[in-house]
DNA sequence: ATTGCAAATGATAATCTTTCTCATTATCAC
DNA sequence: GTGATAATGAGAAAGATTATCATTTGCAAT
């Protein structure tokens, strides 16, 4: 019997720097998520995990990810549509803020400094020190002809 | 049979005012969002509209803050507890946003209008009109004694 | 390479929040 | 007051996530 293993990824190496178990399935994810650059949902994320290796299970996705999230390799997302998204926490590609479009549902992220430091300095002056921000702001697009598309 | 009233309320008016028609239950909820001054959940709006009035039901509370929602009375709210939270949508109480302590789950409210400003200008900048901001930072009190509490 | 054991997996049940169904009841314009 | 219409209550159903448990697997020590 062969096994389809899944090549190694960043992310299966950081499962390794954890200390973490590294299955087959974990390779898989980790390959999967590493080769994602949007926002997938568990069902997308398992989709395309099944297309490397079909001996995969959703409940496994969904222990990953929260594996994975709590090792601080994954981070949670929730542009309300009923299941939480996910996406790498990737050192470089830094921390950005998500603008949702309002008729096509697609996420377009962007960074700003000052709306950094300003959430910084709000917190501070309310006494607090910021843990997390949770922002998305939901846009609709400027020149955009509705009403009879 | 007695039928226990509430009295009117702010939101009751508003009900009439929208054309929807006003029912006990309605007006009960309408009077228990109108008292309330924090971010209830349904099953927290359930109990206090229990107390007003024994007869009423949870897919009724369910029914009523999606229809408050839908007309502009109730905004939604989502700190990531899984179950939505509902406050009144006042004009005078004026947008704002929210600040929860990590370790309490306190909901601490806050204005500030150059946050406003700076989230249109990212947004048109983008090339988006700004629809909706959904916000909310988690902080920790600064001087708080840790690990031993 | 084999063994052994703790940990992970797959399948599915259970949980939790929210919505839906449908028979009954209440609102409101007349 | 009557009647058409919409709202309600109770519970089923839906959708997302977590828990259960028998089986399999990774991996450290032999
Ligand atoms: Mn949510
Ligand atoms: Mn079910
Ligand atoms: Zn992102
Ligand atoms: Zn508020």
């Amino acid at each position: 019997m062969k096994e389809p293993n899944s090549p190694d990824s960043p992310l299966a190496d950081l499962c390794r720097q954890r200390g973490l178990k590294l299955t087959g399935q974990r390779r898989t994810i980790a390959f999967v998520l590493s080769d994602s650059d949007d926002h997938p949902d568990v069902e997308e994320l398992y989709r395309r995990a099944v297309e490397v290796d079909p001996r995969i299970s959703i409940a496994t996705v969904y222990r990953t990810v929260r594996l994975f999230e709590e090792n601080g390799i994954l981070q949670r997302r929730d542009f309300g549509g009923g299941r939480a998204r996910y996406e790498v926490a990737d050192g470089d590609h830094g921390d950005h803020y998500h603008l949702i479009d309002a008729d096509t549902g697609k996420v377009i992220e962007f960074e700003n400094t000052e709306l950094d430091s300003l959430l910084e300095g709000i917190v501070r002056q309310m006494g607090y020190d910021l843990v997390t921000t949770r922002l998305s702001v939901v846009g609709r697009t400027k020149a955009k002809t509705r009403s009879r598309g």
